[in-house]
DNA sequence: GATCTTTGTAATCATCCGATTACCTAAGTC
DNA sequence: GACTTAGGTAATCGGATGATTACAAAGATC
């Protein structure tokens, strides 16, 4: 197989597993199991797995900025935010692309990740008022239900769906209209969520 | 020292590290240093990590239930979306608090720490609607607002304030009237934010 | 047909990390 | 003063993990 195609392979399945465990969490020899090759060929390809990272942090990216150009430039009929919500909402068939983002985000104090993610939030945030046309609250209003998304998508909000009406609701307001669509590409993964647990005491 | 209070220094560093570097990219060691204990004292205290992550993300959603019910019950001449803004706007002076929340909520995946962050994440929302009287668009619009607050937080937007107009427009519409507060208590770790890397290509 | 490049893997290494064990000290308790 | 308990550490162990090395097979090139 050529090597692009392959790097496509694994970057694929980088995102998914970086996206369920995180930077930390997730380690290359997952992601080489998951693309069907060897650890050592993983990094190989990129390097390191920081950089592997950035890379399918930059493809994250990538993605969200193509899906509102092209929302950006489609029927003007439909009013902008709708038209750029349809778009964010496409890209949730993908958990990876915002769970990586998210995983992203909340690492601003590493030395690499930070600088990266941040330049890659402000330029999301610069398309909207920029391309988009949005001025500062607007751009922010929508970032503010797409981070919302982003987290009822990391937390699996949908795994509780059929046993709490609360889910219900809330994904019902989160996900206007779309909520089917949205059910049947994020199957739960199994049912019940008991309680948090209280405080730990263990033995000595 | 008596213990309570030694684990309340524990947690207290606990939740400063994991916030940073989030569950899997901290090490009890880090937290142990930070608490000033021994390794082992803190996995013995807690039992295993996890458990001291739980122990953690209760805390923190502690911290916020308790801020919103005060806020609900503050004074009412002020709209309630404001109270609550303000309560949550105090939040983010521990970084440590948001950002293990986002942390969690990014790990929906996981087999405890999932269910776990669920069950927080509907309390709050469940808080907001039934004792916030909130319905569910209000509730959602608030949550969304939180969680963009959340990301800008944890990916150190302030860190290029000085240097980027637009990170100076997006701030101030997602923390109105309380930008300088804010920016007083979390100051820059360094200043320059380079271009996110493009592909790698690394040497064989 | 010998050589070189591309595409890959098996084996291994060095390090890190969570957890365990064994111990230590000081303060109560009898 | 012997004994117990609470609060704590040093040393260490075993497994996981990212990275490195050495090697191999299948084309391309000459």
């Amino acid at each position: 197989m050529p090597s692009e195609e392959r790097r496509e392979l694994v970057l694929d399945a980088a995102m998914t597993v970086f996206g369920d465990l995180g930077y930390a969490g997730a380690t290359t020899d997952m992601i080489a199991r998951a693309a069907g090759v060897s650890q050592p060929y993983v990094v190989r390809m990129f390097g390191t797995k920081e950089q592997l990272f950035l890379d399918v942090l930059g493809r994250a990216l990538d993605a969200i900025m193509q899906a509102f150009r092209t929302a950006i430039a489609g029927d003007p009929d439909l009013p902008l935010q709708r038209r750029l919500g349809l778009a964010y909402f496409e890209l949730t068939a993908n958990r990876g692309i915002l769970l990586c983002l998210m995983h992203a985000f909340a690492l601003g104090a590493d030395p690499v990740i930070g600088p990266a993610a941040r330049c890659g939030f402000m330029e999301v945030y610069q398309l909207l008022r920029e391309e988009g046309g949005m001025d500062a609250p607007e751009a922010s209003e929508f970032l503010a239900g797409g981070m919302l998304a982003n987290v009822v998508l990391g937390v699996r909000l949908f795994d509780d769906y059929d046993s709490d009406p609360a889910v219900q609701e809330l994904m019902g307001a989160v996900f206007p209209e779309k909520l089917d669509l949205i059910r049947r590409s994020h199957p739960p993964l199994k049912a019940a969520t008991p309680a948090r647990g209280g405080v730990s005491a263990p033995p000595r």
